[in-house]
DNA sequence: GTCTATACCTGGATAGAC
DNA sequence: GTCTATCCAGGTATAGAC
């Protein structure tokens, strides 16, 4: 339970390697040669390699969390979080033109493989969600709130995985422009009732 | 070069399994079993499994090459072809909520194991993005047809990987409404020169 | 806590009989 | 064209010395 030094860097290390070549295609040899120790010594700290993921898992976890109520901390309004939020890809945009997103690529893969792990995979996408509804419901947008924290969602995956896959564009920052522009359109609708259609 | 029956049935079974399992988790054995052969035969089709990834993406070029250019020939206008690409995301529904969007997941994986293959990945992009920025040209939009074509292609791998994650939902066909109604925005734009804004 | 050595399995690839 | 037998590399996991 104690966060010994070595796992503490044997986490770091492995959420680093499965972000960038996957979960699978990461062996104890290749964790093991980062942070200097033999592959042995591994399994000390760690019983197994799904066990490892799961330390990860939890790490990034706890990491995004803090990461989005530190925001609500510091006092800032709902709608400021949400571009917050749709920030990330621009502050994290040279990972996500090599790599993708952290979130939607490892989910993805062990979807595929079947992985118990694709649960908490899916529990960071809960994560985000339940946080970005919680915003648009004080916005005032209580009917659509899920509606619109999954479009969001959506559009920032759609968006990292075409950056990785044209990372030579400016094409990302265009597409964070839109949302913001999205997110704006989205908050003055809830500023005047009065809409155009019926 | 001659389609050998085998070698076809091959390519169809590492097709699906490759979409379903991803590429480095499927085995020779599991593609021979699907198939009905020995793993020994299989180096009599196919020197290598970088070959049988090779033809089957270009046996998916090939498919969805014809796909949209048979819309173009049924003399669909441009607006209904490109509403034509948004309705895959229905007509595929039940596989994108099980395995995500072949082309994405594939060109993800490639793209992390540092493989070769994902440049023929990226090319089944460049063949949607070309062909949508083709049709927006036609619907007058020649300035910004490539930045709609891959806000298209965005929204689509966006929606596919969250409808992935959360299968149960309706979220998918709520999304395919959203983007059929940017679709007509867009095309208004172009037959409605004079705008609110500016 | 960390190491070396090793068991065991899976998967890609080859050889050669039929 | 298809099979069986086999080799070899790499990866997980264990045992036991230090």
């Amino acid at each position: 339970m104690a966060a010994s030094a070595t796992r503490e860097k044997i986490i770091v290390a492995a959420d680093r390697l499965f972000y960038e070549r996957g979960f699978d295609m990461t062996s104890f040899a290749d964790v093991a040669e980062v942070v200097g120790i033999s592959r042995g010594n591994f399994y000390y700290h760690f019983k197994s390699k799904d066990e490892i993921l799961n330390a990860v898992m939890e790490s990034r976890l706890k990491d995004r969390h803090q990461m989005l109520e530190g925001w609500i901390k510091e006092g800032q309004p709902a709608k400021q979080c949400v571009a917050n939020f749709i920030h990330i890809l621009l502050t994290n945009r040279k990972k996500i033109r090599a790599y993708g997103c952290p979130v939607g690529t490892l989910f993805t893969e062990l979807s595929k493989l079947g992985h118990p792990g694709e649960e908490s995979a899916r529990h960071l996408f809960d994560l985000f969600r339940n946080w970005l509804r919680q915003r648009f419901m004080e916005m005032g947008q209580t009917k659509d709130a899920d509606r619109l924290a999954m479009h969001i969602l959506a559009r920032s995956q759609g968006v990292a995985t075409l950056a990785n896959a044209y990372p030579d564009e400016q094409f990302l920052e265009a597409e964070v422009d839109q949302m913001l522009a999205w997110l704006d359109a989205v908050s003055d609708a809830d500023i005047k009732p009065t809409q155009r259609s019926s």
